[in-house]
DNA sequence: GTCAATTTTTACCATTTGGTAAAGACACGA
DNA sequence: TCGTGTCTTTACCAAATGGTAAAAATTGAC
């Protein structure tokens, strides 16, 4: 019984359910969550379908695990918005970040995309203990720096929504994208580029006293 | 054989085929393709099982029938983009229309994010056929806009694809988007707001000389 | 009302899928 | 090398699911 108590994991344990948590990471990125099979997941783990049973308790707790663990790296650019820092270069670079992450980790963003559009039925717990707070947090931030006068005024949460929509748009429509800029090989840069422009002309502030 | 050549279908299949569509839109919007089923569907519609099979030849074709009908609703506002309009009133246009899309077929939304997300497996050819040259039609007449000096320069792509992603957003996130809005409820409008003005900024000139 | 065409129901079926039982293989400290 | 606990495989199963055959019911033109 690997999952009851908090025994010290082997190197076995650790190396397998590294390798189930990534081939079903893969697996659901693609399909959704009805529409991966444990199947496809133990050929993708490279382990039988019972072996995978020894170390999870289900499909659904595999899903709940890869989003849980997500969401910390989903949130880390959000956190990491310094309330010491420059206000318009701390919210430049948490769009930078953002990019990076839809570049970097784009099963990770069409995962979490999936599990929201259906209604967020196995996070909405984490969405609204971990989530909100920072959410709530941050927005009240960025509400302190636009009071200042080194932000231009609008709604923070709108402005995070629409960060967050951009951003995350080139992993979770990837295939649209794909369709509609076929030959640019560019693009990741040119995606950045305009989101810096975007969010520096709605938030730089007409006679720039920031300093 | 009610689906074999261009024979006048009757009342009762014009009804029964409508339900049996808007029955699928509510089911598959809400799970997915696969996690949608026939039997959800068919409770939904108030028909028997076999009985849509009589209308539909399966699942694929119900949802194929969805799309292809969705795909043009989805891209009016985008062919309503007047090159004889005023350039920034069109594009503001643009977006409050697709704001009032997100508000008032979310259902919609979510089908085809849903379907783009997995990497657009069945209605990729209309992505090619339908989409791609009126987004480029449409990038291009946007191009001569800000050539002419009537908005201030950016990637038009990229700008689309922003007014997509943040429109879409209140859609296909609302489940993210309640969670954090909680008491919110003029959100709708809060968020026509911050678009209108995100996109302003964005592409007002300097010195407006647009007329 | 009659009758042919359309529509709906009943009774199934084959496959897929998440999951289990239990035997077997393996690792590793003593 | 032995033995115990860890890991893996083989052989299954019950439920769900997409789909079909054919009988029964209904509709509508005449």
């Amino acid at each position: 019984m690997p999952d009851g108590a908090a025994k010290k994991p082997s190197r076995i344990q650790t190396r397998n359910r590294r390798r189930i948590l990534d081939a079903a990471l893969e697996v659901f990125s693609r399909h959704g969550y009805r529409g991966a099979t444990l199947d496809q997941i133990a050929a993708e783990a490279g382990l039988s379908k019972p072996n995978i049973l020894y170390y999870f308790d289900g499909k659904e707790e595999i899903h709940v695990t890869l989003l849980n663990r997500l969401m910390d790296t989903w949130l880390d650019p959000l956190r990491a918005l310094d309330p010491d820092g420059d206000p318009l270069p701390e919210i430049l670079e948490y769009v930078r970040r953002k990019v990076g992450m839809a570049r970097d980790l784009p099963r990770e963003s069409r995962l979490f995309a999936g599990e929201i559009i259906q209604g967020a039925p196995r996070i909405r717990p984490h969405l609204e203990a971990g989530l909100r707070p920072l959410f709530d947090e941050k927005c009240a931030l960025i509400g302190r720096w636009m009071d200042a006068g080194h932000l231009r005024p609008v709604d923070p949460r709108h402005l995070v929504f629409s960060i967050w929509a951009t951003t995350q748009h080139y992993a979770d429509f990837s295939a649209q994208v794909g369709v509609l800029l076929a030959d640019t090989d560019a693009a990741d840069a040119d995606a950045e580029q305009y989101l810096v422009t975007l969010f520096t002309r709605l938030l730089e502030p007409a006679n720039p006293q920031s300093r």
